[in-house]
DNA sequence: AAAACAATTAGGAATCGTTACGATTTATTG
DNA sequence: CAATAAATCGTAACGATTCCTAATTGTTTT
């Protein structure tokens, strides 16, 4: 995903442009990880310092609609990041200190599908490995030194 | 789990014996599914009309610990049950219409920690398959036949 | 380029789940 | 049964998210 095709599929389904859409838009583009609404709102704010929660909130729910952000929930907050290039289904290891991700293409459901049934209507999973990404390690363990 | 079993774990760990803690114990033992903390609350004020909200996410975060009950954030709420027999690591199948859940033996990190590292640490991973257990589904088709 | 229209926004209030608090009550120990 | 520490109530505070209305803005039409 990028800005550009963004503001395209946006413009297809009949919404409208706004310099805060694509700013909100090449924020993601910028930051390649899961942001919370507060971080957009406090980035966006620099720039547009009477920029209401509301519209963040309305405007990531129509990205994620239009499948220009993938959403997930971490530590009881929403998270958002842009949707991955690779069209494929896939999975994340996920850097719970700066939000960093990494795609794992192997997924589950591939291995279980056929032993789940027995009437249970599978609808969604979710499948997410947390951890530290190295950069963050590196940082942790020089703070530590200085301790 | 089972109530005799977890009433002993708590005296062990120094906890008080309350009634109440009873009661919340027993209810799980009853209802082997995800409850949220205003089940609970709910379900305990039929008999002890005046419990505070405080009492209920109080003690579900202490027999947590004592691993007494498993938790996890479904749709932006916590949901707790009595942990799961087998002491062996496993997943689960959840219904999201009644909490009810079924047990899965395979772990996908099996498959995947060789492969994972590369600096990343892993501290942990949900994996979680969501969907309408067959009685739900059952519930569901009936209502409809009588719009 | 101006008017008309619908979508978007700001600002703040409302809601929901969860946590925090001081005063009171209760379980446990000797 | 008295002393002590833990547990509880009732309520206030909190943070994330949603909801609301009047004002603003982007787009379309003329």
């Amino acid at each position: 995903m990028n800005v550009t095709k963004a503001l395209n599929i946006m413009k297809e389904q009949g919404f409208k442009y706004t310099a805060k859409r694509e700013e909100l838009l090449q924020l993601f583009s910028d930051e390649k990880r899961y942001l919370t609404a507060k971080e957009v709102l406090n980035s966006l704010q620099k720039n547009y310092p009477g920029m209401s929660v509301d519209t963040v909130y309305r405007n990531l729910a129509i990205f994620e609609e239009m499948d220009i952000l993938e959403m997930t929930e971490l530590e009881g907050e929403m998270h958002f990041r842009f949707s991955c290039s690779t069209t494929a289904h896939h999975h994340h290891l996920i850097c719970l200190e700066c939000g960093k991700t990494r795609e794992i293409e192997t997924c589950p459901m591939d291995w279980l599908n056929e032993n789940v049934d027995g009437g249970f209507e599978v609808t969604g999973h979710k499948f997410e490995i947390y951890g530290m990404c190295a950069e963050c390690k590196r940082t942790k363990q020089k703070e530590a030194a200085h301790v």
